[in-house]
DNA sequence: TTAGCAACTTAGCAACAATCAC
DNA sequence: GTGATTGTTGCTAAGTTGCTAA
């Protein structure tokens, strides 16, 4: 099935999305403006009106004029005007004022009480004790559930833990996160070693004191990508940069970041790398020895007496801050943190574990009530970094499950929903009609919630946070969206929508507003979300995205064959996939190889094809009459022309030339090793010679390919090699068809996030593809609690 | 009422590891 | 065995949501 049809190629699943039922719309076609005026409200609605009625002007009746955002009035104190962005207010690094966890000693308890399942311990243990006491505790593998459930065989009886089916357990999740908790804590990155080389500042060479030689080197490592030659970034990271060189190095010379070369730093950064590479066998042993040490010690933590994985315990490593899109704060420093920075999170009666030498936690606290283990400040935007557990673990797979579940639970009432909305299309309010066409959108083109932005963060919306600028209208109901989305990805879509839906766009966008106005200036995700909770307990936009991937992606597995090979079913799964990353605008950067890997793939299949040619014709010369069994023989190769055909002989020639020579080089050094005697030149030309006379009767149009079976092959025994070869053939235009259409979609994101994996795990086992097809070892480990489902399992 | 924050989920990319083709 | 290619993982930025203090 195609994933476009003929009225204006828009997304199938973008357009009518494979929805629970045909009542997506509602009211697509009545929508005379005067009907909206007399359309009786809901008593639900009624209800809304009247409580929001109390006294802001968000209610106030529809008219042509449109009032500026409230947040204007409030911030300027003035009248209403037009706003151009609507920002958060720039905000200082503040210090909390209300703590939520209490600190293990000293800190009052936490607002969120912390629901303390653990005895007090009389004095906590010592940190030498840590070690020991963990040491004690019994060990669950890493992939313990998976190994309960996985298809290989391995051993599953060891430990009782690997037994652990949370999902089985009918626990409600509202109580404490845990009971007891123990872990090593975090890992820091390594001091910084000072190479002393120099930068050359208007060809000076200016040796600099190690912090700040440090982030010249950070700089270093910029070198040759985007980031280095982007004017924030370099500005940024220059301010930060000429202050280390002001506050460490009396008397430098640098003033201007254009003169500024690194290029020697950045000549001794690729020296490392290669050396890296040319790393012995033992060293590369010792390496990979150091890294799973670290991950046995840091990688694991005791959550009430089971051994789970920690998902990111290092601490982030200083460097200059990457912000994607056009960050202003992009290229700026960001600094080292220490351990003085680092809340620990552990249990009231674990030992607590050590500092590195020299140093002490910022704080130590017991709250059960939250799922991280540590966090710290990053200084760039004042944001909070946690250690969470990973992916797989039993915290993260509830979180997990519990999604899933809320929006299963939206296709019992997405109807009533979206009648709701339809009918709210119209109301006379403001608000409502605002956020019901948001809604809309939201809905049905999985728009995320968009909160607002500030001044110091890139210029990205979502729905609500949608500017008159971003939607253009084309009568009588196409809109074309073109904003930046998350992580500043471009969002470009036209698409017909319901008439009233269009109307009120058109009425949004009406003057006085001016193009960088907010589209649904009486909207936000908070009062959009209190709706929500209306209709559905713990309903919020986010899960209409979930809600809707999934069940796109559900009806589109539909289009499966049901007689089909294996990579053809596979080829149906990946395409539903797609319509999901489609629909959700999953998209990554086109590969710097992808040309060179088409046209690859492209050669490789006419190669196939041609040697399946020369079978053909072979076969018709020595049985013509199996023409008619098969007529399959007598088909023309698409492609395989004759001016490709020596073209890709004189290729060959020349392979074959290369190839030559390296077996003869090679052969050499092995006889050369075995103090041996080397095999003489003339060998060498007399494969030269041979290959030279080929290209030759290739040239001359005398050249007799050489079939790719005996020449006394029995007729079935051609035939099989061509069933092999068509087989062959399908595979490779699968994979071209399958590489062209990913080109610039992620398939991996809504895959992880966004579909329920009990549908593809009942997928599997309906179709009989294993699981490992579709699902690699990461996400078999994420998912083990959707494994048990059957092949009728659905959303 | 709203700014600010905590606690999470979602996201793309780059480095690394595994696999493939020769 | 080696280099190229492909798949996986780790990293960390950028979102959403719910709550609370002012």
């Amino acid at each position: 099935m195609s994933s476009t049809d003929s009225d204006g190629g828009i997304p199938l699943s973008v357009r009518v999305a494979g929805l629970p039922s045909g009542k997506r719309n509602g009211g697509g076609g009545n929508d005379s403006s005067s009907d909206s005026d007399n359309v009786p409200l809901s008593i639900r609605s009624k209800r809304q009106l009247s409580s929001a009625d109390s006294g802001t002007e968000s209610d106030q009746p529809l008219s042509g004029r449109v009032k500026a955002p409230r947040k204007k009035v409030i911030a300027n104190g003035s009248a209403p005007g037009p706003a151009p962005k609507r920002t958060k207010k720039a905000l200082a690094p503040k210090e909390t004022k209300r703590p939520r966890t209490a600190a293990s000693a000293t800190a009052a308890p936490p607002k969120k009480p912390a629901v303390k399942s653990e005895p007090k311990p009389a004095a906590k243990p010592s940190a030498a004790k840590a070690k020991s006491q963990i040491d004690r505790k019994p060990m669950i593998k890493a992939e313990s559930s998976v190994v309960a459930t996985s298809a290989d065989g391995s051993d599953d009886s060891d430990n009782e833990n690997e037994e652990f089916k949370w999902w089985l357990d009918n626990k409600d999740n509202t109580g404490p996160k845990w009971s007891t908790l123990e872990h090593f804590g975090v890992m820091f990155p390594p001091e910084y070693e000072p190479h002393g080389l120099p930068l050359v500042y208007r060809g000076q060479k200016i040796t600099m004191h190690p912090l700040v030689e440090e982030v010249a080197t950070f700089f270093a490592g910029v070198l040759g990508s985007d980031n280095a030659v982007n004017k924030v970034f370099q500005e940024n990271f220059f301010k930060d940069f000429k202050g280390l060189l002001d506050k460490h190095m009396d008397r430098h010379p640098v003033k201007a970041f254009d003169h500024c070369d690194f290029s020697i730093i950045r000549a001794h950064l690729d020296d490392q790398k290669a050396k890296r590479k040319t790393m012995t066998k033992a060293e590369k042993e010792a390496a990979k020895k150091e890294k799973q040490d670290i991950e046995e010690k840091y990688g694991f933590c005791m959550l009430d007496g089971r051994r789970e994985k920690v998902g990111n315990f290092r601490i982030e490593p200083p460097g200059l801050f990457r912000g994607r899109g056009a960050h202003p704060k992009t290229g700026m420093l960001k600094t080292r943190v220490l351990p003085e920075q680092v809340t620990i999170n552990i249990g009231s009666s674990a030992a607590i574990p050590d500092p590195p030498p020299g140093h002490s936690w910022g704080k130590v606290v017991n709250d059960n009530t939250v799922t991280w283990l540590a966090m710290w400040k990053e200084n760039i935007n004042n944001n909070t970094k946690y250690v969470f557990l990973a992916a797989g673990s039993s915290l993260k797979g509830q979180s997990d499950m519990r999604k899933f579940d809320k929006a299963r639970n939206l296709v019992k009432c997405v109807d009533d929903i979206r009648a709701q909305y339809t009918k709210d299309l119209k109301s006379e309010v403001m608000a409502e009609r605002q956020r019901a066409t948001a809604l809309y959108l939201i809905d049905r083109y999985a728009l995320r919630a968009g909160n607002e932005k500030g001044d110091d963060e890139a210029d990205t919306v979502g729905c609500c946070s949608l500017r008159c600028e971003h939607v253009s209208l084309e009568p009588p109901n196409i809109v074309h969206f073109d904003f930046l989305g998350k992580d500043s990805i471009r969002y470009e879509r036209t698409t017909d929508v319901d008439k009233q839906v269009w109307k009120n766009l058109r009425l949004f966008q009406k003057a006085p507003k001016a193009k960088s106005d907010m589209l649904f200036d009486r909207l936000s995700p908070t009062t959009l979300n209190s709706f929500l909770h209306t209709l559905m307990p713990g309903l919020t936009a986010k899960v209409f995205r979930t809600f809707n991937a999934s069940f796109v992606f559900q009806n589109q597995l539909r289009n499966t064959p049901e007689v089909g090979t294996e990579a053809e079913k596979i080829l149906a799964y990946n395409r539903a996939n797609r319509e999901v990353a489609v629909l959700c605008n999953h998209q990554r950067s086109v590969s710097k190889s992808f040309e060179g890997v088409m046209t690859k793939i492209e050669d490789k299949l006419l190669a196939v094809r041609y040697q399946r040619m020369l079978l053909k014709d072979h076969l018709m010369s020595i049985a013509p009459m199996l023409k008619k069994k098969r007529p399959d023989i007598a088909q023309k190769e698409a492609g395989v022309t004759p001016k490709w055909i020596k073209g890709y002989l004189l290729a060959t020639c020349e392979v074959d030339r290369e190839k030559a020579r390296k077996k003869f080089e090679r052969d050499n050094e092995k006889l050369k090793e075995a103090n041996e005697p080397a095999i003489p030149e003339s060998k060498l030309d007399e494969q030269l010679e041979e290959i030279d006379a080929r290209e030759k009767s290739i040239n001359d149009g005398t050249y007799e390919p050489e079939l790719p079976v005996a020449k006394n092959a029995t007729t079935d025994k051609i035939l099989e090699k061509i069933d092999k070869l068509t087989e062959r053939v399908g595979n490779i235009e699968v994979n071209k068809i399958e590489r062209d259409e990913n080109k610039t979609t992620a398939l991996s994101t809504s895959k992880i996030n966004y579909i329920d994996p009990r549908i593809s795990v009942a997928w599997c086992k309906k179709n009989n593809v294993p699981l490992e097809k579709i699902f690699n070892r990461a996400l078999r480990e994420k998912f083990t609690w959707a494994m048990d489902v059957d092949s009728e399992w659905t959303f």
